[in-house]
DNA sequence: CTGTTAGCGCCTTCAT
DNA sequence: ATGAAGGCGCTAACAG
């Protein structure tokens, strides 16, 4: 198959200048009142010669890549895959390509992350942020590369963001267990400092002490949001003289984790103990218990933030900064049991 | 914080030339006999004023992106999620930064991603191809961009390919069915025509064949890898009037559509029907009834088929197509019941 | 309506 | 041991 590799050789084939077949191909042919005969010649040659234009060069030439930079902490937890489906389908529609990135829920990865992103001139970046600190992502902000945080946020930032509002669902998760009886109820967290994790155990806190039930700190425990976590702190909740009565998971995979835990040491759910899940997923439902869970709106985080970052990127909101928080969403199961007082 | 964005800056304020500078930083100091004071000095400024080469412009100077297209039927499954994991994080051990396409499982959507990817000058591509046909990923590397297949390969190409032996995977389950005593055995397959789905399907022929049990075509059935597929192939299996005692389904997600509409249709696992499903994950054995499971060695696909692909592109192995097909495993669980004959 | 040319930031050949 | 300059492929300002 014939082809040809630059606007050079294509246009000299043409016997056309290069700015000609550029601004045709380019869709300027109008606006320079070319020929229709000659936009049509280059077209079609282009195509004949299967050329269209070098994206790095135009990048460079534009300081316009048309890419967006996702950083994620783990893309293998469908939660985030989900996120970064629709985002990636999003960006292509918009012309946009995706330079993904997982960060491993390490800052000083995230950290190099950012960098490499705005020496790849990346015109966006969407990240959801693996830390406490902040002054990473803040800083590639006032280089001038828009900056928008997905699924968590960062406080003491102005940093635009789209999140499910993790209070709230804690705060349903913890007070269905309490209106079915549960006094006693283990709160196993992902990375503490991370924002959703910290907004979540704030609604598991909250719901208690509405209801005046003593929060314990012994109960609120964990490490990540990863399934060992989940398994671990689930196996020390259980070494308990007396065990919690529900467990409330703060993400997908610790309820996994727990689970584990729990069909290890001979235990049912919900008869031996309850349990509540961050995150619902497509198995949620089919579990030995199916499970009772707080759903996010996934694929609307994912929509919402591409598209207000592409606003932000064609200047069409000139200052204003987004914050958006989601409604999330309790489903009601089985695997919480009624308690008699 | 001062910084600056061009090399010509950087050497001007160094009051050296753009040469010295780009020599040093690419660690050529020393084969230039540049002296230490130089080379420190430099390093130091470039440190100081936060400087590091345009990846962009070196992309187009070198013809070298350091950039691997990663094109996924389906991002939000995690399996592939956990193989494009390992690619990531292996690639940027490289120094490679993977741009990531979702095809939809379309063919159409593939070609064109190809065509993006070609403009965007990647220096390699690692693609589970969605098709029957596959001219247009051939096309792709026949102008010179190294291809790697991963989770399916391509008939009558000679491209490199990383899968499962899926051929064994299925022969192992429908021989556990069938060990077990079970005759009437349906299969619900994902898309027809891609290899890994025939290679199934092609083992669970050969194993019923081999127990001279007679195949019957209207066993075998579905249409892509989805849950939905799942769920209504099921329904129609239920409606019939004598229906399988065994389903295998050839996805995690398939699966999981096959366990809904068995619920819903209030039967259950293994006491009405028995279930094997391709692709182990993370909750396969915390169903309501433990899944016996085929399962794929995903981390070891990503990593070979990374490494293949560099070896490609630093033509370390000159013409060496690697076809490299992993085993599975047969993950036994609680999904089989054993009938009597 | 079309062409010439500068320059995006970088690396490298050639020159000294 | 260091520098000057061309050119990767493209777009757009300037010039007709």
């Amino acid at each position: 198959m014939k082809s040809v590799n630059n606007i050079k050789e294509l246009a000299s084939i043409l016997n056309l200048s290069i700015s000609t077949v550029s601004r045709v191909l380019n869709g300027k042919g109008k606006s320079f009142r070319i020929s229709e005969a000659t936009s049509k010649k280059v077209f079609d040659t282009a195509k004949e010669y299967n050329y269209s234009p070098n994206r790095v060069a135009r990048g460079l030439k534009l300081e316009k890549t048309d890419t967006i930079g996702l950083i994620i902490p783990d893309i293998a937890n469908p939660y985030f895959g989900s996120i970064a489906k629709t985002i990636e389908v999003e960006a292509r529609k918009n012309g946009y390509s995706i330079i993904l990135c997982d960060s491993l829920d390490d800052e000083n990865t995230e950290a190099e992350l950012l960098q490499l992103l705005a020496k790849r001139k990346v015109d966006g970046i969407i990240i959801a942020p693996t830390g406490k600190s902040s002054n990473h992502v803040t800083e590639i902000q006032e280089q001038g590369i828009p900056v928008m945080v997905i699924d968590r946020y960062l406080p003491d930032t102005n940093l635009p963001f789209v999140t499910t509002d993790n209070y709230l669902g804690a705060l349903l998760a913890t007070e269905h267990f309490i209106a079915l009886g549960h006094r006693n109820i283990a709160c196993i967290q992902g990375i503490n400092g991370v924002s959703a994790n910290n907004e979540r155990v704030k609604g598991y806190r909250d719901a208690l002490q509405k209801h005046r039930i003593p929060v314990s700190e012994t109960m609120i425990m964990g490490t990540d949001f990863g399934e060992e976590n989940g398994y671990l702190q689930t196996r020390k909740l259980l070494a308990l003289p007396e065990h919690p009565t529900a467990i409330f998971a703060l993400s997908n995979l610790i309820s996994l984790g727990s689970i584990r835990a729990l069909k290890e040491a001979g235990l049912t759910i919900p008869d031996d103990i309850s349990i509540i899940s961050f995150d619902e997923q497509a198995w949620s439902a089919f579990l030995t218990c199916p499970m009772t869970t707080v759903e996010q709106p996934r694929e609307e985080i994912g929509r919402l933030a591409f598209g207000a970052l592409l606003n932000i990127i064609d200047k069409v909101l000139p200052e204003k900064t987004d914050k958006i928080m989601l409604q999330p969403r309790l489903i009601l199961r089985e695997s919480v049991k009624k308690i008699l007082k």
